[in-house]
DNA sequence: CCCTGATTCGC
DNA sequence: GCGAATCAGG
């Protein structure tokens, strides 16, 4: 990949529809792929690939001052105990090595269980490479897993 | 307060 | 057509 910026090509989409069909999360694709989510759902869109909703049964659309209010249930005390709970988050950012796959019998518990391609599939392997003990993904393939960094929320007033 | 999915809209 | 922004639900 020189110094084209293939958007996205058949082997992209390949990959997209292959991670789709896997029952990967859209972030866990445009994580693999290297894009951003909503671009992985938007191309999913454009090909008419979505999973669920596919009716346009959306009535309130209007972005416009006309928003009611939800009242904020107390869900709030899920999320509050997610972050309180947390403490640090010691994944590395690791290179992915895709030479290092694996099937499921060579895997180890120092292995990196990242599934690859369709369950199932003839290709369907890990990624094996080296993770550190206990943690059931390597460095690169944590930091998908697990949760990310703090993403930085862009609010426009 | 965070995450994922899907649609809308600007480029 | 692509992708950020936005909306809606969990």
């Amino acid at each position: 990949m020189p110094v084209l910026s293939p958007t996205w090509t058949d082997e992209r989409i390949e990959l997209l529809k292959r991670h789709f069909e896997a029952g990967l999360s859209c972030r866990e694709i445009a994580a693999d792929i290297g894009v951003s989510r909503n671009a992985v759902i938007g191309k999913l869109s454009r090909l008419n690939l979505t999973r669920g909703r596919t009716n346009d049964d959306r009535k309130v659309q209007d972005r416009g001052p006309a928003r009611a209010q939800r009242a904020v249930p107390r869900l709030q005390y899920e999320m509050l105990a997610t972050i309180y709970g947390d403490t640090d988050a010691p994944v590395a950012t690791g290179p992915i090595d895709d030479a290092n796959r694996c099937s499921l019998l060579e895997l180890a518990e120092n292995r990196c269980r990242w599934p690859i391609s369709t369950p199932g599939a003839e290709d369907f392997c890990f990624c094996g490479n080296s993770a550190p003990d206990g943690q059931p993904y390597c460095a690169g393939h944590s930091r998908l897993a697990y949760r990310p960094n703090a993403r930085a929320r862009v609010m426009r007033g």
